[in-house]
DNA sequence: ATCCGCCAGATCGTATACAATATGCCTCGC
DNA sequence: GCGAGGCATATTGTATACGATCTGGCGGAT
């Protein structure tokens, strides 16, 4: 079906993230329960239940509990007191501030970054959007899929080569939430003029018309969430639902 | 000899931060050591045992450890496998990577917070300078930390004001590990000119003035980072200290 | 005297045990 | 038939237990 376990997760060096000293086997689980939920493996709302989860990856519910506190923390998954863990389902309004900050910082990470690169970055820049690219004319959910995530990275990537570790791992996270709410929200009509502006904006760089970037920057963001539907309560925020 | 317990710890509303779900206790405890490291009590590299932080809170080692990893994911400890936690000791260049995210970020932040300010958050921040100034002209160790502690306030409070959850939680980690820096790198001269740049920075915003209000909060960012001694290697980064 | 290995204490990593809480079903009374 | 109460089950919250790993000191060999 997908052959993703055989390419390398991503191109990004995941930096040493949080220093929780977790040992491989609970960062493992993270990664793994990040990971589905992410690919959207997971849907919003699953219940993550200790014990299953423990079951599946043979440790005790200890791990795993420390697993999901650090998903909650990341925004990828909540937990209800006394009622466990559950695959995140932001709302709209979540939705919208998590664009609304990427547009505040991207466009200041686009500066810092182009102020590092180096022919090799922007190789890697070019390598990445030709890999955009040929996803984009792939079909099928795991191409789907594939493209959320390589569309993430190319972000991430310039988030990377700021050198900014605090930067980069807030961006680690928001790109994560975004890819959550993106296959969440978005649309079917394929998003792929993202391609496109990532082409733009890496041009824009390499040109040095780094205002323009930015611009382009902000702009691509704004279409990314133009992109999503996010009149429909797509899940149960109960509250919001019942109560007039 | 510190009356800080009598008043209210933040005057900024501590966004449900993460969906952690921890009850009181883990909550408790982590906000308690939280403190206690931005506050300067507890030095940088002291070591946090978990049977110790236990017996002081009457709770077993299970909650403590949740706390400690939560912290470690603040970036306010470090936990190094089978050697337990520690506080956080930032490097010179941690320093200049958070002080260069906040300068990437907090104009924008001024930006969308000022978009949403009425007369009263004004006055919330008049308020807030008022006590900056009181602050200034005491005397003394628990002076000097109220007074960090207070000007970190001021820039959470126009985070909170941009009612986005999602940047007001970067925000408070930011402020938490900048206190702890500049506690850790802060020259004894007051660097008190902070207080009047923040009188600026409000009357630029009062006035509309938002590009001059962006560039001063640059400045004032900067001028923070430039009162800090980051030639000094405070402490112990031995690899850094004893490789040539 | 110095260096090496070994043992003991301390501390962490993980699993398990027990208590607390929520959920669903089932019965009982109306 | 319908609703209330209560027990059974499932799941979480917290504590404890046990094995693993590190640290430091002691004694013997060189």
């Amino acid at each position: 079906m997908n052959n993703r376990q055989t390419k390398p997760e991503s191109v990004i060096a995941r930096p040493d993230a949080d220093n929780t000293g977790a040992e491989g086997n609970q960062r493992a689980i993270r990664d793994a329960i990040r990971d589905a939920i992410v690919d959207r493996r997971l849907l919003p709302g699953t219940k993550l239940t200790e014990t299953d989860v423990g079951a599946l990856f043979n440790v005790s519910r200890t791990l795993v509990r420390g697993a999901l506190q650090a998903l909650a923390h990341e925004g990828l998954v909540t937990v209800e007191r006394n009622r466990g863990a559950f695959v995140a389902n932001p709302s709209p309004e979540e939705a919208r501030q998590i664009f609304a900050t990427r547009r505040i910082i991207e466009p200041g990470i686009l500066m810092e970054a182009a102020r590092h690169m180096t022919p090799s970055h922007f190789r890697q820049l070019r390598e990445q959007l030709v890999d955009e690219g040929r996803l984009m004319n792939e079909r099928g959910q795991s191409a789907r899929r594939a493209e959320i995530k390589a569309s993430g990275d190319f972000h991430l990537m310039i988030a990377a080569m700021t050198g900014n570790a605090v930067m980069q791992r807030f961006m680690d996270e928001l790109i994560a939430r975004s890819s959550l709410v993106i296959s969440l929200y978005g649309q079917s009509t394929v998003s792929s003029c993202g391609h496109n502006e990532h082409t733009e904006i890496v041009d824009a760089i390499e040109a040095g018309q780094m205002d323009r970037a930015s611009r382009l920057m902000v702009h691509h963001i704004h279409h990314i969430e133009a992109d999503l539907d996010l009149r429909v309560r797509r899940a149960n925020e109960l509250r919001d639902v019942l109560l007039p």
